[in-house]
DNA sequence: TTTGCTGCAAATAGTTTGCAGAGAC
DNA sequence: GTCTCTGCAAACTATTTGCAGCAAA
């Protein structure tokens, strides 16, 4: 459940954009300060949102080509779902567990000291090399639990 | 690695969908009967292919249509992926670990005797009540890594 | 000044849906 | 005979792309 320093990660992603040579534009450097912080694993819509009000006239296209290159710079991890709507973990950007709400959606990552085993053992049986990994859970939250109770 | 028999699984399938008062088309039991086998951990498209000999004018839609209802049975288990383009498991219907190849997509199933510790440590820490997971990991196959090593 | 970036709108890909006729029971 | 299912085509949604003007360096 820890969560990394924004500021940090944030100045982390503008290296990587430095490094690749990529313009600091107000847009992107915007896209970058909420992916540095991520609450609540937002997706491109809710990117998107959060910067109407600084950037009214931003296009949806936009966010896409942002978010994307910083994917490609390795600085955000892509959580994706069948259903489409994918979400994003700039705060992060490397595998990690997370425990999904599929009532309210949201998103939680726990610590898992179980989980270098299974890590381990992929390694050892598959003859893969293992490049990533994803674990996600899926549930109802306490706080969804308690809405079922009420009449 | 086990696999459960397809004969075994498509009646299992087929009595879902006698209980549920659906009626037994010869598509349906087509796509049912893939399902069951699930070579390969195909996706819609191949499904839609492997029927084209049997049924030239089968459409997409009537696969999509039937995958989805058996599906909700939970007689088939969704494998989903940010690029699109899910894929699905009839044989063995029940969250499972996978092994992916990034390079020629091949599905393999790893039997991890430690993933039933992490599945008990979400649910004792999380609060949640899980209700299904997916675990993937994502690699080369030593077959695509024997590929790279040549000229 | 140069080159890459943005906004817009159109294109694309995967999936879903409305409808009329076909077929399971 | 009834009611669901299928095939077709159109609709939809999330995402990507072409292009002309704009702006970072």
């Amino acid at each position: 459940m820890y969560i990394n320093d924004p500021q940090q990660r944030f100045e982390s992603i503008v290296q990587k954009l430095r490094e690749g040579n990529y313009k600091l534009t107000p847009q992107r450097l915007a896209v970058a300060r909420i992916l540095a912080r991520s609450e609540g694993h937002p997706g491109v819509d809710a990117i998107h949102d959060q910067l109407q009000e600084d950037f009214p006239t931003m296009s949806l296209a936009t966010v896409y080509r942002n978010v994307m290159l910083i994917k490609s710079l390795g600085e955000v991890l892509e959580i994706g779902f069948p259903e489409g709507g994918n979400r994003y973990d700039g705060n992060k950007p490397y595998p990690h567990p997370h425990v999904i709400c599929v009532r309210c959606k949201k998103i939680i990552d726990p610590e898992l000291s179980s989980l270098k085993d299974v890590t381990r053992e992929v390694m050892a049986t598959s003859g893969f090399k293992i490049l990533t990994h994803r674990m996600d859970f899926f549930g109802i939250c306490s706080a969804c639990q308690s809405e079922d109770t009420k009449p």
